[in-house]
DNA sequence: AATCTATCGCAACTCGAAGTTGCGATGCGT
DNA sequence: ACGCATCGCAACTTCGAGTTGCGATAGATT
C-alpha cells in the first residue's frame, strides 16, 4: 500500500526512514524470528520511535511483506556460457549465494518462521519461485538447441530437481551449503535428464528401468 | 519430563487429558500454526481449562514438542522386496504418506511455522530425519549386495536425493504431493546412482562429464 | 456406599507486546 | 526564515502468556 511512489512532493526524510527500517526489520527478523519479532525492537534498531513505523505500515504484517518486496525485486542473471554444464553450475550456484546471502536468510527465516500461513507470504514464496523457473527456462532450451540435452525434458521439473537438494540442505538437515552442494546437485540433475527421467508429462510410468 | 511411567499411583483422569490436549495442539498447529496457536485455544479444544494446560506443562514451548515427541516415535518401516526399484518407490511412498498425514501436516507445520528457532524443535528436525537415513539405510546395502547398484555410493547422498523434491513441493511450491511424485523421485534417483553422481566423498570433481 | 486425595474448573490477577491517539518538537523544501 | 509534513513521546486499549488461591469433582481405597 505504500509501495509505489512517494506521495506527494514532501519526501524530505521518508525514504531514509523507509530504508532504515526495511533493514532493520530484515535483520531482527533472522535474529529472532518472525514470532519473536517485535515492531519496537524493530523501531528502536532503526533509530525511529514505533508510532512511526505504524504511520507508514498498517501493521507488522504489511511491515514484513513490504520489506521483502522490495528485496525480492533483485533478478538473478542468466548465465550463456555455450555448454550446459557451466550453464547449470551457474544457475545452481546463484540459487546457492541468494539463499545464504543476508537478504537471503532473511526471506527465507520469513517464509518458514511464522509467517508462512499468511497467504501473501506464502502466495509470494510460490510467486518468486515460479519467476526464477521462468526466467532459468531459457537455459535448457538453448542447451536443446545445442544437442546438449535430449528435447523431451520438463524444464521445470529440471529446474526443480536442481533446486530441490540445496532447499533441503538448508530447511531440513541444516548441513553447511556451498559450491560443492550446487555442483552436486548439477550432477544430479545431468544424469537424470540424460537418462530420461525427467521427461515431461509421463510421470505415472513405471518406476523400473 | 512427563515422559515416563506415571508419577504414583493417582493416575485416574490424567492420561485422557493428556491425550486431548496432545491431539488439540497439533489440530490448532496446522489450522492457525505455530505463531496464532493460544493456548486458551488449545485448552478449549480439548475440553479442558487453560489451568489444566500450565499444570502439567511448563509453557506453549513445552507443549508443543512434548505433542510432537509422541507422534515422532513413530517408525517407519523397511521396505526388503528383493528389488531396489520397487524398495526405493516403498521408501519414497512411505515419505510422502508420512508427511502428508495430519500428524506429519502437524511436524511440518511445528518446524516450519514459528518454532523452527527453538533449538528443541530445530535438533529434533535434524534427528529424525538422520534417524530415517540411518533406518533406511539397510535397503541401500541389500541392493549393493545384489549387485543391483554400484557399491561406491553415499548412502545418505542417495536417500536425500530421494527426499528432496518431496520436501520441496511440499515446503516451497506448494504442488500437490503423491505416489506420482514419489515415483518420480525414484527415477531420478537411480538415474543418479547409476551415472555415479552419488559416489561418496569426492563431491569437489568437476561438474562436466 | 462413604471417604480421601489428587486433579480439575474458575476467576482474578501480572506482564509484555500489538496497535491507537493527541500533542508538541523537528527537519526539509521554498 | 517560514510553513508544513513528518517524527518523537507518552498515555492509552486490547489480547494472549503465564500465575495464584480456592472451591468442585472424579478415582481409587476401605
Amino acid at each position: 500500500m505504500w509501495s509505489g511512489q512517494p506521495p506527494a512532493r514532501p519526501v524530505g526524510r521518508g525514504a531514509k526512514v523507509r530504508a532504515a527500517v526495511h533493514a532493520a526489520t530484515l535483520a531482527e527478523l533472522v535474529d529472532k524470528g518472525y514470532a519473536s519479532m517485535t515492531v519496537e525492537n524493530v523501531a528502536q534498531r532503526a533509530g525511529v520511535h514505533k508510532t512511526t513505523v505504524y504511520r507508514r505500515w498498517k501493521d507488522r504484517e504489511s511491515l514484513l511483506t513490504d520489506a521483502l518486496a522490495e528485496h525480492m525485486a533483485t533478478d538473478i542473471p542468466v548465465p550463456d556460457t555455450g555448454s550446459i554444464e557451466t550453464d547449470l553450475r551457474a544457475l545452481a550456484r546463484s540459487i546457492v549465494q541468494a539463499l545464504t546471502s543476508p537478504a537471503g536468510q532473511a526471506i527465507l527465516a520469513a517464509m518458514f518462521t511464522g509467517a508462512a500461513h499468511l497467504p501473501q507470504i506464502a502466495a509470494a514464496r510460490r510467486q518468486v519461485f515460479d519467476d526464477r523457473l521462468a526466467r532459468a527456462e531459457p537455459v535448457l532450451r538453448r542447451a536443446i538447441e545445442r544437442g546438449q540435452l535430449p528435447a523431451d525434458i520438463d524444464p521445470a521439473e529440471v529446474l526443480k530437481t536442481l533446486a530441490a537438494p540445496i532447499y533441503l540442505r538448508l530447511l531440513i538437515t541444516a548441513e553447511p551449503v556451498d559450491e560443492t552442494t550446487a555442483d552436486q546437485a548439477v550432477r544430479v540433475t545431468l544424469a537424470a535428464v540424460r537418462a530420461g527421467a525427467l521427461r515431461p508429462g509421463r510421470h505415472d510410468e513405471p518406476v523400473g528401468e
